[in-house]
DNA sequence: CATATTGTATTAGTAAACTAATACAATATA
DNA sequence: TATATTGTATTAGTTTACTAATACAATATG
């Protein structure tokens, strides 16, 4: 089965970070194990309606984070890196942190704007 | 006293959220107090070396929120309103809460940056 | 080696956030 | 009522993030 991937127009979310987050999805769910090959950049690109690039920045930046490997010629494959299934346990642990941080902010009743505004300050001001 | 308003050139933060931040923290420190009459757009501008829309438009924020009222050919003023203690006690919880949030973040690892990231992502797929 | 298949680089277009230039409108006050 | 003082609206320029159009480069494979 080739793992179906699915872009949300509306959201507002870049396309190139929603295959990133799909891509990670489907290695935490077991769609996708290591060693197997992702799509290729042109065929995502036709699955999705957009431009090649847009595949290779997604793909590209997973490569930086260690969860893929790519060559040319053969495409882009989920690394062995153990690494990936650390990254894999940080990013639950991240979600869970956020969850959390999220809950207890909108029990005093601020939203999720106020909260990114605030982390932004703190940002800039660092 | 003029209440000494100061832009930080380099921290990317936009000019008319620093005036916003430095009014608040006027308010919160007792710099300025309900009343008080808070630099005039165009002076402000001169001071700042910035456009008067730049100050005009952290002073209509202000205004959104309650914190001040303004009136043409007077000024712009402190408001009164009881909100505005409440606003602020409320902006110190927020800063509590976001303080903790990065704390237990950090001694896990995650920047500021990867915190961000996951929220924004909430934000768009609500 | 030929060529098809794969990823990549270069360049341009679009949209949004921010600030400025300039002109305008309302109010205070002499 | 004149006019100086105050805030505001309109328009344009700049930057950054994102995506696309197009051409290029490396590898696999017959």
């Amino acid at each position: 089965m080739t793992t179906a991937f699915k872009l949300d127009l509306k959201s507002g979310v870049p396309f190139y970070r929603q295959i990133i987050d799909q891509v990670k999805s489907a290695i935490v769910t077991g769609a996708i194990a290591p060693g197997d090959r992702l799509p290729t950049v042109r065929q995502l690109a036709v699955d999705l309606s957009i431009n090649p690039n847009t595949v290779s920045r997604a793909y590209m930046e997973l490569e930086l984070t260690g969860l893929v490997g790519t060559q040319m010629g053969s495409g882009t494959f989920i690394s062995h890196k153990k690494v990936n299934r650390d990254e894999i346990e940080r990013r639950r642990i991240l979600d869970q942190i956020c969850q959390e941080f999220l809950s207890r902010a909108s029990s005093h009743g601020f939203s999720l704007d106020d909260l990114l505004e605030n982390l932004r300050q703190r940002k800039h001001h660092s």
